[in-house]
DNA sequence: TGTACATCAGTGAACGCGCGTTCACTGATGTAC
DNA sequence: TGTACATCAGTGAACGCGCGTTCACTGATGTAC
C-alpha cells in the first residue's frame, strides 16, 4: 500500500483521524471539510461520498473524543485498585486532564458545536455511555459512606457539574492566576471534591 | 435626530447593542462585523473607526455581557433580604436563568471566543467582579455556618465550578432528559448545592 | 478463464457566498482669527 | 459674525480569501455468465 492508489480504503477512519488533529493543531474554528480532505490526501469532494455534510463529520469527530474521553476514565476504573476516595480523584483528575490536553476535542464536545445531536446516534450512546460511567462510581462510593445516599442520577448529575465546571473554567482562564499560584491543580480539584463528600479525600504524597 | 445624519453621535454604542442583538438571534457563529455594522444602519468599513478589529468589538460585547450578569446577581443580592441560604440559591438560579435566556451571550463569555482577553482590560476587570461578587457571598454564607470555613477564594471557586459545570451541562443539553423530567431545574440546582453546604437549603413552596 | 458491465469511490472545475480589512475619498463639525 | 482650515467620522469600491456544496466525469473493483 505504498503506492497511491484511486480508492483509499478506509478513507472514512481516515477522515476522522485527520479531522482530530487539525481540531488539535488549529482548534474548532480550523476545522473545515476541505482541511479534513486535504489532510486525509484526497480532493476536497471525497469526503461526500462518506459524510453527508459537515455537521456529520463533527459528530464523528466528537463521538471519537467521547470515545477517547471514555477509554481514558475507564482505564482508571480499571487499574486503580485504590479506595473509592481516591478513585473518585483521580477519575476527575483525568476528566481535567483530557480538557487540557485536549482541548479543542472537549471544546468541541461540550461547546454546543454539533447542533442537531440527536441525529447522530454514535454520537448520543457514547455520550450516555460517559454518564453512565459516573453513575457507577457514584454507587461505589454510596456504598462505602463516601457519598452520602439518594438516587445515584441526581447525585451524579452534581458531581459531573463539579468537575466540569472546575475544568471548564480552568479551560477558559477564569480561574485568577493568584489562585492557580498558591495550589497545584490537583490540589484544587481535591479541595472541591470535598466539598460534597463525607469523608475528606486526602491527596497523596506523589501528588 | 429623525433624519439620517452624517455623522452618528454615539456609533459606538450603537455597535455593541446592534452586536448584542445579532448575537442573541443569530448566535456566535452568525456574529460579523458586517452585520453588525448593517444593523447599526452603517457602513461596512464605519466600525473601523471605534474598534480595531474585530475581536475588539467582540471583547466590547463580551464585557457588555458581564455587565448584565452582575447587574442581575447583584440585584438579587441587594433585594433579597432573605438568610443566606435562600440567597445563594437565589443568586446561583440567577446564574442559571442567564445563561439561559441569553444563552449566546454566555456561550461568547465563557467559550473562549475572545482570544486574548488580556489585551481588554475592561473585561478583565470586570469578570474579576463578578469573582468578587461570588467571594462576598461565599464570607456571607460562612459567618452564619452554611459553609465551612477555609480560604473563601477556594471555596468560591468551588460553588462557581459547581453551578458553572451546572449550567454548562444544561446548556449543551448534556443532562439527560430522563432526570429533567422528574425534576425542575431550580430543584435538581437545590440539590446539587445542597452537596456543599452544612444545612439543607429548602425549596420554598412556590418554586 | 475471459469478458461485459454495474457499482462504487474517487477527481477537479465551478458555483455563489460572506467574510475581515484597506484605502482614497468626502461630508460634517468645531475652532482660531 | 464670517471665513479658512484642521480634524473627525463616515462612505463605498476593491482586495483576496477560504468556505460548503454540486456536478459531470472517470478510474478501479467486483460480479455474472
Amino acid at each position: 500500500m505504498i503506492h497511491k492508489q484511486y480508492h483509499h480504503g478506509d478513507l472514512k477512519n481516515a477522515l476522522i483521524k485527520a479531522g482530530t488533529e487539525i481540531l488539535s493543531e488549529e482548534g474548532v474554528a480550523g476545522l473545515s471539510l476541505r482541511k479534513v480532505a486535504a489532510r486525509a490526501g484526497v480532493s476536497h469532494s471525497a469526503p461526500y461520498a462518506h459524510f453527508s455534510d459537515k455537521q456529520a463529520l463533527i459528530a464523528a469527530i466528537s463521538t471519537e473524543g467521547f470515545r477517547q474521553l471514555n477509554a481514558r476514565l475507564s482505564s482508571i476504573s480499571d487499574t486503580c485498585q485504590a479506595e473509592p476516595a481516591r478513585l473518585l480523584l483521580e477519575v476527575a483528575f483525568a476528566y481535567v486532564q483530557f480538557a487540557l490536553d485536549s482541548s479543542a476535542f472537549f471544546k468541541l464536545m461540550f461547546s454546543g458545536v454539533l447542533e442537531k445531536e440527536k441525529d447522530y446516534p454514535d454520537f448520543v450512546a457514547i455520550s450516555k455511555a460517559s454518564f453512565q460511567l459516573l453513575v457507577a462510581l457514584v454507587q461505589r462510593c454510596q456504598q462505602v459512606g463516601l457519598i452520602r445516599p439518594g438516587d445515584p442520577d441526581v447525585l451524579a448529575v452534581s458531581i459531573w457539574s463539579l468537575v466540569h465546571g472546575f475544568t471548564a473554567l480552568l479551560l477558559e482562564r477564569q480561574i485568577s492566576s493568584h489562585i492557580l499560584d498558591r495550589f497545584t491543580i490537583k490540589a484544587l480539584l481535591c479541595q472541591t471534591l470535598n466539598q460534597v463528600v463525607l469523608t475528606e479525600i486526602q491527596l497523596a504524597e506523589t501528588d
